[in-house]
DNA sequence: AGAATCATGTAAGGGGTTACATGATTCG
DNA sequence: CGAATCATGTAACCCCTTACATGATTCT
């Protein structure tokens, strides 16, 4: 799967439940993701024309009696297969938790996923690699800056693992299987 | 002061100890701030460029027998004036401590700076301000996702509070005040 | 009467990346 | 003899932002 720029994830899920126009999209995830995924309005029509140009979207203009006609995308098979890939993959990056991982969660209490416990815990696996990789190569770090910025992403990575674990492991029983099924 | 995108100051500081020609700074930064900061030699020598037309720096051509001709930079006044102002000043936005915070701390060292302690202390009141801030939103925040989010973030500055506290102080006082005075 | 909403875009620029180009010298 | 080092850049592309353009309608 080619990768591809993170935020048109966000238009895919936007889509998952029905065809939309930008417009509606813009103000979908102003209302929803806002606090975590910020995309100007020029850059959702940007990338919603390279989503359909690419194949995961395909579109139809509407014309409206007393407002400007509209452009309505609908999710193709191909854009349904890499939004679902995605959002049950743990992001690869650290970085990347603050948008796409919390990103992740909204779609699956959004669109009623199953399996929130299952990305939960293969991006706790994700970061403990990372922690204990970062924790050999300090083990044998002369350089007292190096070991300085070792321990701020120590630090970052072991604040991230607790988060999961008492923050976002409750919310996802809580959300996304309310029942305790 | 206009504000300067914030790879520029890694040159800068590169520079402060002398004149240096790109191929160097750049081994340098490799050398050092590697860890921390990354900087392609395209854009290097793009930002050694624009650094040049801006005032911050002058340069002159330096010819050599065995070896292709160089370029060799040197810090202006009002290039040493907008270091040394960066230098000091707490990173505004949270997300910028990973890079220009732990660069800062970098610098202060490498160039013998006096007043770590105050970069340090003036950069937790920031992180506590914006705690606080964050504290209140969270109070009467309805929505579950929206308050997940804010979870994570209050997470992530709890954690580096406690690094500026329990390590960043700890080393600017070893490797910036090394006697104790 | 003026502001907000509906609706879609283009243009310009900013900061960054990777790939490519050049060419001598010195090291293994 | 090939690889790494020294040394400087250009070109193309990528993602994104701000500003601008348009124009009807509905709310205050």
């Amino acid at each position: 799967m080619i990768k591809r720029p993170s935020s048109e994830y966000a238009l895919l899920g936007a889509l998952m439940t029905g065809p939309r126009h930008g417009y509606e999209v813009n103000r979908f995830l102003g209302e929803t993701l806002l606090s975590t995924w910020q995309i100007s309005t020029s850059q959702l029509y940007t990338l919603l024309k390279r989503l359909e140009k690419d194949g995961f979207l395909v579109s139809a203009i509407e014309a409206q009696d007393t407002r400007p006609s509209k452009r309505v995308f609908s999710i193709t098979q191909e854009g349904e297969t890499a939004f679902l890939e995605w959002v049950h993959s743990p992001a690869v990056h650290a970085r990347d938790l603050r948008v796409e991982f919390l990103a992740k969660l909204f779609f699956f209490e959004h669109l009623s996923l199953k399996g929130a416990d299952k990305l939960i815990s293969a991006q706790t696996q994700s970061l403990e690699s990372a922690r204990n990789r970062l924790f050999h190569q300090r083990k044998d770090e002369k350089d007292p800056y190096r070991d300085l910025v070792g321990s701020f992403k120590l630090a970052t990575l072991e604040a991230w693992l607790s988060w999961l674990e008492n923050e976002a492991a409750p919310y996802s029983q809580m959300r996304c299987n309310p029942d305790g099924i």
